[in-house]
RNA sequence: AGGCGCGUAGCUCAGUUGGUUAGAGCGCAUCCCUCACACGGAUGAAGUCCGCGGUUCGAGUCCGCGCGCGCCUACCA
């Protein structure tokens, strides 16, 4: 065994300083059990691995020796399953390998409470509601059981953000157990929540660093509006469903005579159409162009234009734009110049409106207020029934007989966007938000990406679509309370009215800081939200644009120069595929923008655990498998092992026939354990036979691992262990059972031990317990060795000291001979202890060269009695060695 | 509709830059308690590598066209 290479750190064991490995029983020789109890054995070893504290990050030692990992904050509020567990596992796999190599990990843990997931759950969980006019309480409790009380509580906003705080900490601590009974290595000591001070701190400077380089704005604009949340989101956020849609055939009337139909699926937004529109080419509506239309039950006079958007082919081929249906009008509306028209509330009801005043012209006035006021103050779904209604009636469009609405309505498939929280579609509702630019920064961002290890690669494709198809700045504002509150106040003017146009920043120094409770510099509490004084700004960031900072928060940046120099940029940045629109977008924004950097060199994606009809799991599905449960039944071992062998990337079945598989092979690391003794001295042919397939079977695992790829690395090992296990080791049992102290026998006994002191270690990052329970055994030392988790990575150079075997394909040669004789007597039904009489081998002269070495071995092990051994010169059937025959003996000796 | 990925034994998956007769585990069948292991072991059966065409001495692998599945992006008249 070699000492661990020159100038490698000790990583995290505090005192202990790294001296040579070699294997060597401790004083106190630990008994080894009978059977493998995991859950006894996991109990033991996380306790003393929390206090050797071997997973705590050096911060003395420099960022070429440090292995940063960027872990994912799970949201806190959703519930535990598989999914956590699967990619979890792989990060951690990578971060085992990268401490046995020798490196310095930074592996913290994050828990992401902030946002509307939370809110959501405190609501359901404690029956309450956030009303921000109330005022603080200090003596309200939450009613744990307030759930199940028939009417909704109303909270002040801090008293709200206070029961937010309270479930969020429990549920953290049901990660919490997850994580440590799965024995992830993380450094608990490196923690953070995104709503913390610290969190808010550096989300709050990133704001006012952004506000500093003019990449941050608010405006008043349309913009995508959850009507249920009653909040703004972003295009990340959002999603396309199908739906069955109804399309309305209504006549318009032309100014000077004629008549237009047009389709549409929302005639609820009739009152709100400013301009029909057709393409230019269009031959139909050319010479319509330049005249007004009428609108039925309105009377509204709006342009007929040409717009390259409106589709001949579909519908009628000329459309309404009202403010707002779709993205499409919001465009086209902000070119126009035409007036706005908002009739859609922010609660998803349509508004009042008064007709012959401001934009609400009409050419019938009290017709229009009629109409309008009979679906005022109905939700949108209930406008569009009555509407429909409306339209049917006898001279719906005035000045033209006959109703407006043609026919009946026909089905149509649309698709909506949903927030992808959300119940009920998104609105354009117009409201002022904050936004960072990215529009104009797409080249740019697509070069970071670029500069970005993607694993495996095709994934960064997705990101790629995904700056290229950015189509409106990225919204952070959002109208909810338990987030990280802007640190912005607006002077309110002598009417009452805040000027928004040139807000207040609060000092950096001061952050963090909620501008609700802190005063504007320069003013006085009581003049807040007084004429003349000040008012705070009431919307929080979004969840993302805390995440988008964990580099940051773990780094300290913009607080601790020297500690951020130290982790920044990071080696890793573990998620699932689905976020790289939201998580990983946001953070390489964040990282380019405040200081030109990539947040990372790698992302390493994980795929979906998907149930056995191959469909995601969710929670919403309900085939959620809970996580704990597994761990007791399998052992953590067993289901590292199911999730180490999903390569990244790949979205894998849920499948428990694997996880026995796991708890197989870490039954076998005991088992086998419990047989092999220390090393000695290696001359056997078999024996080196066996060190030259470890030197191969180290240069594939540790090449594997270079690359990322643990579950190659997995393969390569698992199959070598059981090799070892049902080849090498049935082979020279019995050689090292040896009652002399014979060359054979320290051979076997030596090679038993090089093997497993290096199959212990390979194994390590994917069974993390019981290799530790056995290396524990044998070769624990009082060094860097004491743990095999910090022990040195087996390199070939281990070996060097073994010579290669002088003849090649010794063990092909013994695992052939032996599978014939094991053939034989199961097709006989005997055991495998039955007595061989005769064996019979033939074969070419370098293949018996390669068997002789080894030959004794397999006379032993396959029971063959005294000169019932003949080998000659012949003939192997193709693809074999040797051609073998076995006459077993009469009886069981 | 474009893009990305996938399609190999009943199931879950490997399969390097093309190279003998395509592999593993699970499951299944039959057998074996031998002093590491019955939480085990041995042996065996099982494949039109999605289809069609092409390149090549040779294709699971490379190219083209399809089919099926998943995801990403776009699509509210």
């Amino acid at each position: 065994m070699a000492a661990p290479a020159d100038g490698l750190p000790a990583i995290g064991c505090g005192s202990r300083t790294p001296s040579s490995p070699s294997p060597k029983r401790r004083t106190s020789v630990p008994e080894i059990p009978k059977k493998y109890k995991h859950l006894e054995i996991e109990d033991k070893w996380r306790q003393r691995w929390d206090e050797w504290e071997i997973y705590k990050w050096d911060p003395s030692l420099p960022r070429d020796q440090t292995f940063v990992v960027d872990t994912p904050p799970p949201t806190v509020s959703g519930s535990l399953h598989v999914g956590h567990v699967f990619s979890y596992t792989h990060e951690d796999l990578l971060v085992r390998y990268q401490r046995m190599i020798g490196k310095n990990i930074a592996f913290p843990m994050g828990w992401d409470d902030n946002g509307l997931p939370t809110e959501r759950r405190v609501q359901n969980l404690l029956g309450i509601r956030c009303n921000p006019h109330l005022p603080y309480d200090p003596d309200w409790k939450p009613d744990p059981k307030g759930g199940k009380r028939k009417e909704i509580e109303e909270v002040s906003r801090r008293n709200f953000i206070e029961a937010c705080g309270v479930v969020t900490e429990e549920d953290e601590k049901a990660f919490e157990h997850l994580w440590r009974h799965l024995g992830l290595s993380i450094d608990w000591s490196q923690q953070y929540a995104t709503i913390d001070d610290h969190c808010r701190r550096i989300s709050q400077l990133s704001f006012l660093d952004l506000v500093e380089k003019g990449q941050v704005y608010n405006v008043e604009s349309p913009t995508m509006w959850d009507i249920d949340f009653h909040t703004a989101v972003a295009q990340a956020e959002v999603e396309d469903r199908p739906r069955q849609g109804l399309f309305y055939d209504l006549r318009f009337g032309v100014e000077g005579g004629g008549e237009l139909l047009i389709a549409t699926t929302r005639p609820e937004l009739l009152g709100a159409c400013i301009a029909v529109v057709a393409h230019p080419d269009d031959e139909r509506y050319q010479k319509l162009f330049g005249k007004y239309a009428i609108t039925p039950l309105y009377g509204a006079r709006v342009p007929i234009v040409a717009a390259d958007h409106a589709d001949p082919e579909k519908g009628t081929g000329i459309l309404m734009v009202c403010t707002f249906g779709d993205a499409m009008d919001v465009e086209w509306w902000k070119a126009s110049g035409l007036p706005l028209k908002q009739l859609i509330g922010r609660d998803g009801k349509v508004l009042p409106a008064t007709f012959g005043e401001g934009a609400f012209e009409s050419v019938d006035t009290a017709a229009a207020q009629r109409a309008h006021d009979e679906i005022a103050g109905l939700y949108i779904s209930k406008a569009k029934k009555r509407v429909a209604e409306l339209l049917a009636e006898e001279g719906s469009l005035q000045g033209w007989s006959g109703p407006a609405l043609v026919g009946e309505p026909k089905p149509t498939d649309q698709i909506v966007k949903f927030f992808e929280k959300g119940d009920r579609p998104l609105e354009f509702v117009t409201t002022r938000q904050w936004f960072i630019r990215t529009l104009e920064h797409k080249e740019a961002l697509l070069a970071q990406g670029d500069k970005i290890q993607w694993h495996p690669s095709h994934m960064k494709t997705r990101y790629t679509h995904w700056v290229e198809g950015l189509n409106q700045d990225w919204c952070i504002s959002r109208q909810r309370y338990f987030g990280v509150p802007f640190p912005v106040w607006y002077a309110v003017d002598d009417s009452g009215e805040p000027d928004y146009s040139s807000p207040f920043y609060a000092d950096p120094s001061t952050l963090p800081m909620d501008p609700q409770t802190d005063v504007a510099p320069g003013y006085t509490e009581d003049q807040r939200d007084q004429p003349g004084g000040f008012t705070a700004e009431p919307d929080v960031m979004d969840t993302w644009a805390t995440s988008s900072m964990t580099p940051q928060i773990q780094s300290y940046w913009g607080i601790d120069p020297e500690r951020h120099a130290k982790l920044f940029p990071m080696d890793i940045r573990p998620q699932a595929h689905d976020i790289i629109r939201t998580w990983a977008f946001s953070t390489i924004v964040k990282a380019w923008m405040h200081e030109g950097e990539i947040p990372w060199y790698h992302v390493i994606l994980s795929g979906w655990i998907l149930d056995p009809d191959r469909k995601k799991m969710s929670k919403s599905k309900g085939n959620v498998v809970t996580p704990d449960d597994l761990l007791v039944e399998w052992s953590s071992d067993a289901v590292r092992y199911w999730a180490a062998r999903a390569r990244l990337g790949t979205d894998t079945a849920f499948d428990p026939s694997v996880f026995k598989v796991g708890k197989r092979l870490s039954t076998k690391i005991f088992n086998a354990s419990r047989e092999v003794p220390g090393p000695q001295n290696i001359s056997e042919s078999l024996d080196l036979a066996l060190i030259e397939r470890l030197r191969k079977v180290t240069e594939q695992a540790t090449k594997a691992f270079d690359a990322f790829d643990y579950a190659a690395a997995l393969q390569v090992i698992e199959e070598s262990f059981w090799h070892f296990c049902d080849h090498y080791l049935e082979l020279v049992k019995l050689r090292s059972y040896s009652d002399d102290d014979t060359p054979g026998r320290r051979s076997a006994l030596a090679a038993l031990g090089l093997a497993l002191n290096a199959y212990l270690r390979l194994l390590a990052p994917f069974m993390p317990y019981v290799t530790e329970e056995v290396w524990s055994w044998s070769f624990a030392g009082g060094d860097r060795t004491e743990s095999v988790h910090t022990s040195p990575w087996p390199t070939t150079a281990e070996f060097e000291t073994v010579p290669k075997p002088e003849v090649d394909g010794t063990f092909e040669a013994a695992v052939e001979v032996m599978t014939k004789i094991r053939g034989a007597k199961t097709i006989a039904q005997k055991s495998l202890r039955w007595p061989v009489a005769t064996l019979e081998i033939a074969g070419a002269e370098s293949a018996r060269e390669s068997l002789a070495p080894v030959i004794d071995d397999i006379l032993r092990a396959g029971n063959v009695v005294d000169g019932g051994l003949a080998l000659a010169e012949g003939d192997a059937p193709e693809g074999e060695r040797f051609a073998v025959t076995v006459v077993l003996g009469d009886e069981e000796k």
